[in-house]
RNA sequence: GGGUGAUUAGCUCAGCUGGCUAGAGCACCUCGUUUACACCGAGGGGGUCGGGGGUUCAAGUCCCUCAUCACCCACCA
């Protein structure tokens, strides 16, 4: 077969997958003494690809490929996410287009809309996994409202009801009036901004507050028990003048009062405010709802009610001024404030009936597999973190007043709000039972709550012959900006389902940032679409661009001169093996790991090294290293010296199998060139790369491998003298040294030289980096001016022969110091003396 | 207010349990068309590893401290 100069990518790529994907090459053997199991962190099925998933992909896939090769039996599940919230925001933006509102419709109209909307977007989704040649088993492709999720999640949450490990209960949560729904505390992100303090007339006080409005729903004053300025008021009742009339309120005394602050006063309102909340149930104060679910203000607040928060906050401030309770306005003050993350609404922290797991219950048993150590972390320190994080955590609301997502399986008795059921007919809006009328929760769960099960769920457990082979997973790789609202979540769940952690590792990958080095933003305009990329580069080129130069848990930015250096790579591949195939062509074979030349010893050993090295490195998870030193092997020892030396000595059997062992060892990191080399390949039969076992490290003649290495040195200090003393023609003549006898004609080639001669006596410019009698033919101009650089060369060499000695002078080095490296110390010195000889040799002679 | 991470060549970044003259890719300089590759070959220049202290025979690596930049967590009205 005839290969074209430079290796195209897209001629290949797509087929290549097609003949993985027809041969069930990405299928899990079944056999194996190990198995590797992962679940691919399933992306939102309604959303494109972004270069976060192409790192994603790419490192996953790397080591699925790498563990398949070691003979695992290896299952990479993939899946794909409803992303419940996150959708449905999708389609209310298209909804709006069309002008209408999701309000328009029931939740169970809207689910079914979005049901529809979501299927139109998938098979495009299929497609970006193919092309970023990822090497999942389709087969057991879970969407994450497939049957067998909504069932589990029902299982799961009728034994935490049945464990009393969940509860209903009336509690202030963070919601959002625009989106109309609460969320969990780890949702909310948190914005500096200015708010305005407004400092009041209360009765007897003057206190500060930033939310004025919500006055009609204060229902105490809280003063910090120490503090002499208020002692007389507290626990007292008091009338108080307010906008319309007066009113009475309680004096309370707190410790979470901060004295310093404003006026050291606060006004309690249960239900709007967090620490008031808290306050609350110290004292036993009613919670007085005055914003409605829309962002309103409710008849509590009198003639504001209707009122947006904003409107109203105005008008009760213009209205507090009007009456003389206003004192001043500070408009520097500082605050942070919760915000919806998808919409930038303020966060109204709002009093609502939710299903809340006990955590501090629940997590228990995960946080002692933790601290057991069962669980592996790389970046190391994110176990403690997790730890650290699944000890302060608070109970998780899991209800969402949404469409898209899993019904909560639970019904409430309509005449006895107290009295719930679980049920699972969740089509059905109310059931009857034994005469009683019981109406469905219309909310749907938290998505984390039902991905939280994923390892287990997409196994089918706990009874499935799957879940018996591959449960725990060997690995959970992700991103770590979700080690809280998910791996921390599937950890705790799968303890407590199944009694074991659901992963023995945990590798976490960082942010992609933008080439500008921020996090990548569609209002800088700084993402990166890997598609152009895919197209320009090819998938190989991506993945090795990606993942060199990135370690565990750090972001890096992406930088495309990498994507360029893959792109390189694929083609060095590429034109190695165009010329192992044009050189063989008529010397028909197969490969064989036995040596026959200095080179082949030489490679070989190289070979070993690098495989070894590979290996321990992917063990490990450190693929950027693993990836470097793949590259360096294949293209400098591999390609600079064994091809080169081989067009002058030349084991047919040999280069054969190099060449093999170069396509596994760089398959994992570029698997498409590799295979697409592969299958041009004349002796590789119907067999594809993919499936090949890992290289086994061969062995070699190290007395052989050191004679080339030798040559190199003679070869190298060739080129550095023709190089800076620009010499065209040259010849090197040497005394008495057999291997230079056997491999003229090699160091000739290697070293672009005229000839390689036997003299009788030395002549010309002597080489000084080896210790055989080496001349080249230069004449006495030329030899001076090598002076300048030898000088240099001196000076350099006696630098480190002080050091040497400085080191080995110093007694306590060569008595506490291991004695592998005082003895190594001392070769290098001897060494460097040596050098330095010859070098000096050299410049008495030109003198 | 706590916590974590980062700071290494012009740029983007590696550098595991402390140990050869600190590396890579890109960029830069000089040559170069030789049985694959100019997406190439040969050679070269460039960093006292953020500052300061300490531990050690030995520190980019460990400890303390300061500075700067990220990120995470927390209820300051």
């Amino acid at each position: 077969m005839k290969l074209s100069k430079t290796y195209n990518h897209k001629e290949f790529e797509s087929d290549i997958y097609d003949l993985w994907e027809k041969a069930d090459a990405f299928k899990p053997s079944g056999k194996g003494k190990n198995t590797f199991s992962m679940v691919l962190p399933p992306p939102n099925a309604n959303a494109g690809l972004h270069i976060g998933h192409a790192l994603m992909f790419n490192i996953q896939d790397l080591v699925v490929r790498y563990r398949r090769m070691q003979g695992d039996d290896v299952l990479w599940l993939p899946g794909a996410d409803h992303a419940g919230f996150e959708t449905q925001v999708v389609y209310e933006k298209h909804l709006a287009k069309e002008g209408k509102s999701r309000f328009d419709f029931s939740r169970d109209e809207l689910y079914s809309q979005i049901y529809e909307f979501v299927g139109q977007n998938r098979s495009n989704f299929d497609q970006m996994f193919r092309q970023l040649g990822a090497s999942v088993d389709w087969n057991h492709f879970t969407f994450t409202l497939d049957q067998n999720v909504i069932d589990t999640s029902y299982k799961t949450f009728k034994k935490l009801w049945d464990d009393g490990l969940i509860y209903r209960g009336e509690r202030l949560v963070n919601y959002c009036t625009q989106h109309r729904t609460s969320f969990a505390d780890i949702e909310v992100v948190y914005e500096d901004q200015k708010t305005p303090l407004y400092y009041m007339k209360y009765g007897p006080f003057e206190l500060a507050t930033t939310r004025p409005e919500t006055k009609f729903g204060d229902t105490a004053i809280a003063v910090h028990p120490e503090d002499e300025r208020y002692k007389e008021y507290v626990d007292k009742t008091l009338e108080v003048e307010g906008i319309n009339g007066t009113f009475e309120i309680r004096v309370v005394a707190d410790e979470m009062v901060d004295r310093e602050f404003g006026t050291g006063v606060v006004k309690i309102t249960p239900a709007h405010d967090f620490n008031d909340w808290e306050v609350a149930q110290r004292h036993n104060l009613e919670a007085k709802r005055v914003i409605n679910h829309d962002g309103t203000m409710n008849h509590l607040a009198g003639q504001f009610e209707g009122m947006t928060i904003a409107e109203a906050r105005k008008a009760v401030v213009q209205a507090l001024k009007e009456k003389s309770l206003l004192i001043k306005i500070d408009d520097d003050y500082q605050n942070r404030v919760a915000k919806c993350y998808k919409c930038g609404t303020t966060i109204e922290p709002m009093i609502m009936d939710q299903w809340f797991i006990n955590m501090e219950e629940l997590a228990k048993p995960a946080i002692k597999a933790l601290e057991a150590g069962k669980i592996t972390f790389y970046p190391a320190a994110k176990r403690q973190q997790t730890i650290d994080y699944l000890k302060n955590v608070r109970d998780w609301n899991i209800s969402r007043q949404i469409a898209w997502g899993i019904p909560i399986p639970a019904f409430q008795n309509v005449d006895d709000p107290d009295e719930w059921i679980f049920n699972e007919n969740v089509h059905e809006h109310t059931l009857e039972i034994d005469g009683k009328s019981y109406r469905r929760d219309p909310d749907v769960f938290d998505t984390w709550f039902s991905s939280g099960h994923w390892p287990y769920v997409t196994l089918d457990g706990p009874d499935s012959e799957d879940f018996k082979r591959y449960y725990p997973n060997a690995l959970m790789e992700t991103g770590g900006d979700i080690l809280y609202p998910w791996v921390s979540r599937m950890i705790v769940l799968g303890v407590y389902l199944t009694g074991e952690v659901p992963f023995k590792d945990v590798y976490l990958h960082g942010m992609v940032r933008g080439e500008d080095g921020r996090k990548m933003s569609k209002s800088i305009g700084n993402v990166v679409d890997p598609y152009p990329l895919l197209d320009q580069y090819g998938s190989d080129a991506i993945r090795m661009g990606m993942i060199s130069g990135r370690s565990a848990g750090e972001s890096a930015s992406y930088a495309p001169a990498k994507i360029v250096a893959g792109r390189n790579f694929a083609n060095k591949l590429w034109n190695v093996a165009r010329f192992v195939e044009g050189v063989l062509e008529d010397k028909p074979g197969k490969p064989d790991s036995k040596a026959n030349t200095t080179a082949d010893h030489w490679m070989l050993r190289d070979l070993q090294q690098s495989i070894n090295a590979v290996s321990s490195l992917l063990n490990d998870y450190r693929f950027s290293e693993a990836f470097d030193t793949t590259y360096h092997f294949v293209w400098d020892s591999f390609a600079d010296w064994y091809v080169e030396a081989s067009k002058r000595e030349i084991n047919p059997s040999m280069l054969r199998y190099g060449l093999e062992s170069v396509l596994k060892l760089a398959h994992p990191f570029a698997p498409f060139v590799t295979e697409t080399i592969w299958q041009t390949l004349d002796w590789t039969g119907e067999t594809l790369l993919i499936s090949q076992e890992w290289p086994k490290a061969p062995s070699y003649d190290d007395k052989q491998a050191v004679i080339f290495e030798e040559i190199k040195t003679i070869v190298a200090e060739i080129r550095l003298i023709r190089s800076s003393l620009q010499l065209k023609k040259v010849n090197l003549y040497f005394t008495d040294v057999d291997f230079l006898k056997d491999h003229g004609a090699l160091i000739a080639g290697l070293a672009q030289l005229e000839g390689v001669h036997e003299v009788e006596a030395g002549q010309g410019l002597h080489l000084t980096q080896t210790s055989y009698s080496c001349w080249l033919d230069v004449d006495k101009e030329t030899m001076d001016r090598y002076r300048e650089k030898l000088e240099k060369q001196l000076t350099e060499a006696e630098k480190q022969r002080d050091g040497y000695k400085k080191r080995l002078d110093n007694e306590a080095y060569v008595k506490q110091a291991p004695k592998k490296l005082v003895d190594e110390t001392k070769q290098q010195l001897e060494d460097t003396n040596t050098l330095l000889a010859n070098i000096q040799k050299e410049i008495e002679r030109f003198s």
